[in-house]
DNA sequence: TCGAGTCGTTCGGTTTGACGAACGCCGGGC
DNA sequence: GCCCGGCGTTCGTCAAACCGAACGACTCGA
């Protein structure tokens, strides 16, 4: 899984990607990070093998994950077989979700505008597994997520959760409504 | 993603577990991954900071990615309240966007809250190649897009241009956001 | 043209992570 | 009994990760 590659270049690599992503200078990012300009200097060079803590503070100066430091960029190869696409819910009388852009085949993630109202919650199945729901509240109040793990939003809230796993919606105010990105692995 | 968690714990938890998992002991384990027992019974007892050779060395030794040593079990729902979350600034003081999700290492998608006040435009420059940008208002109003082609948005009103050529956003009322959509390649 | 600011790099000094050796502990033979 | 093997921990040494300061190069404004 994670044998082959010694991770100094590819750390060195990751770093300077991430940083000229966000667009932030390499003083700015060790300001954030609680660096010394010179070991953020050395990292980026391919000198030097940061510890955790050092590393750990860049992912959250940059606000990446762990992961995409260490991990070289995986060009994955996937294959979905015909009948396997995403399927779209049906309808609930509370419940309109509207399609804004759709996954092709190559890129697989879904931009909804949800819409609901008080009431009875919707019930949502699993969807296919490794897809990932995400959630910012627009207006309203909702209550969202797995089973037993509910959390209630307001507006500019933001949630995540795995959506091959049973979970519902439950709007609290008339006029609540979401925007949902819904990414299929 | 990777925000609060000091991993020192962390690790030392993650170790003891996996090696626990595979079921050898401390001295096995050190003699596997090429480092000397002190050093390894130190990380398992939560003192000291491995570097990433190390760490590195002890995942391959576990046959384990290297993310579990260092991620806690991941949680299955996670919420960003408003206002919270990493904060990117801009080259203007009266535009703020929080990074709410960071893609994976190939999949290029990060979900952003975007508030604006009125007043000078924001102009952005052209992104990586092949992006694309959605748009969500939530609130308020918002002129956005390419040079020429600006359109003006309300609540629940959706955009989506390239990111790949200059454009610019402008709020039209206080209080405006939206949820944004970026999508690399 | 000069000055102030930022950029990223390089250079000693200090802190600290990793090592090896020794330690005490426990269980199984001969 | 005693010794032997492996276990996990502790201690002193050494290399290196990290820091702070200084450096030259560059961009703006005055």
């Amino acid at each position: 899984m994670s044998q082959p590659a010694p991770p100094l270049a590819t750390i060195a690599a990751a770093l300077r990607r991430e940083r000229e992503r966000v667009g932030i200078s390499l003083a700015e990012l060790a300001r954030r990070a609680g660096l010394a300009k010179s070991t953020l200097s050395q990292l980026e060079s391919g000198t030097g093998n940061p510890s955790v803590e050092t590393l750990w503070s860049l992912g959250v100066a940059l606000g990446v994950p762990f992961s995409r430091l260490v991990e070289p960029p995986a060009p994955l190869i996937r294959v979905v077989r015909a009948g396997q696409g995403p399927r779209l819910q049906s309808d609930h009388a509370d419940f309109f979700a509207t399609l804004l852009t759709a996954g092709s085949a190559h890129t697989r993630r879904d931009l909804y505008v949800m819409e609901l109202e008080p009431g009875a919650s919707r019930e949502a199945d699993a969807h296919l597994p490794g897809s990932i729901e995400h959630l910012v509240v627009a207006a309203g109040r909702l209550r969202v997520g797995p089973r037993h793990e509910e959390v209630e939003l307001g507006p500019g809230d933001y949630v995540t959760f795995p959506g091959d796993i049973a979970h519902h919606y439950q709007a609290l105010e008339p006029g609540t409504w979401a925007v949902l990105l819904m990414e299929h692995r």
